[in-house]
DNA sequence: CCTTAGAGTTAGGTATACCTAATAAAAACG
DNA sequence: CGTTTTTATTAGGTATACCTAACTCTAAGG
């Protein structure tokens, strides 16, 4: 019975990302998630269940310690990888998610250290989100969406949860990036949007889309 | 029927490197090369042939143009993916044949142009070997292997034919790496050893060994 | 309170890619 | 020239990871 398949990774990393908003991991989000029916996503979770990796009692989906570990690592793989991406090989932070899928599973733990290395040991990925440490320690700060600030409140963004090309284009075109500063200048009224000031600049956001980023 | 996955990519590969030194590729040397068993490789081969990737009549298996063409690619993401260790993640030439091996089947097109652009369109990977372009043009030169030599020959060592660390790591130890000037002191009769000097040092080398280095 | 929509699972089936054991064919050798 | 050895294939079986269709259960709506 081995422990280790790209597929359980990946499995792995979806319940981790998934269980990160509070909300229960259910069987068809994982589906969804993962793009699978959820025939095989139950069937795969069984698996998972029988490897101590998982448990499926009650709510939804939760990893055990161990399962926890091995989905920390697999992040760990992920981020290093996109940072690998932009920092060396010159792409934008748009297009580095996908491709990072692919790479993760293809890291070794050497190549892990040296990679981290090379890259002068970076603290997060490009979507400000913090890399696991070797022993799969997490930097976690309280942060808050930008989402919850009221008028006038001033801020900086520390990571934007967001995987689709299109819209991190959008944010990064206003200059929504991570460590940027960022004010509010209004909030309407009814799940309205903000009015929001970057570098000088003001725009119009969505409710939905400043909930995607976190701020400190 | 779809055209390619890892597993057909590895087959190639391997078919690919097998066929270089004219001896026929024989379903046995396949299977020992890929360290699976006889009947899984000519399971395979047969489908392989059955996509046109192969053709496996008479003597051994031979790539088809479709097979030869796929089998570059896969060769091109390979050494760009080894000088991608060696430049920039700091790994020995003796490291990167296995993780390569990976990694050549986590490369998209997009990042395989990236890589290039990033290490300064490198001609060779770290054995000295060409990097296919990307329309799978090799630069081709007349090699000799050393072994060929006579006494008091000299030449230029092009490249090495080797992916065993140890042996790497010894040849490494001695200065035979591409591009190093070597000249041939004495060849031993009866298919004895032959004696080098490399950068002012003599050394005693095997006729085995020497066949797999290829100088100009 | 019953009924129906949604979520989850069971049942049964497919494709891929591997294995061992046994058999067939080809090559090497006395 | 027949025997032994090597090489290749067939036969039958396993594990993984996916699918659709059908069934079950729970929780919300009328």
């Amino acid at each position: 019975m081995e422990a280790d398949t790209p597929r359980i990774e990946e499995y792995l990393e979806s319940i981790y990302k998934l269980q990160q908003p509070q909300q229960p991991v259910t069987t068809s989000r994982l589906a969804e998630h993962l793009k699978l029916s959820p025939p095989s996503v139950s069937e795969m979770v069984k698996k998972l269940s029988g490897k101590g990796l998982v448990s499926h009692t009650g709510k939804g989906v939760c990893l055990t310690e161990m399962g926890n570990t091995l989905a920390k690592k697999v992040v760990r793989r992920h981020r290093l990888s996109e940072r690998l991406l932009t920092d060396i090989l010159g792409y934008g932070w748009d297009e580095v998610h996908e491709e990072a899928c692919k790479l993760e599973h293809a890291i070794s733990p050497e190549m892990e250290a040296r990679i981290e290395e090379s890259l002068g040991n970076p603290k997060t990925c490009p979507h400000g989100y913090p890399i696991p440490d070797k022993d799969g320690v997490i930097q976690k700060e309280k942060l808050r969406s930008l989402s919850e600030l009221k008028a006038s409140d001033k801020a900086v963004i520390v990571s934007v949860f967001e995987e689709d090309p299109k819209m991190l284009q959008y944010l990064a075109s206003l200059g929504m990036l991570p460590r940027v500063s960022i004010s509010v200048e209004e909030v309407a009224p009814f799940g309205g949007p903000l009015i929001v000031c970057v570098s000088g600049s003001r725009y119009a956001l969505g409710r939905e889309v400043a909930s995607k980023i976190k701020v400190k």
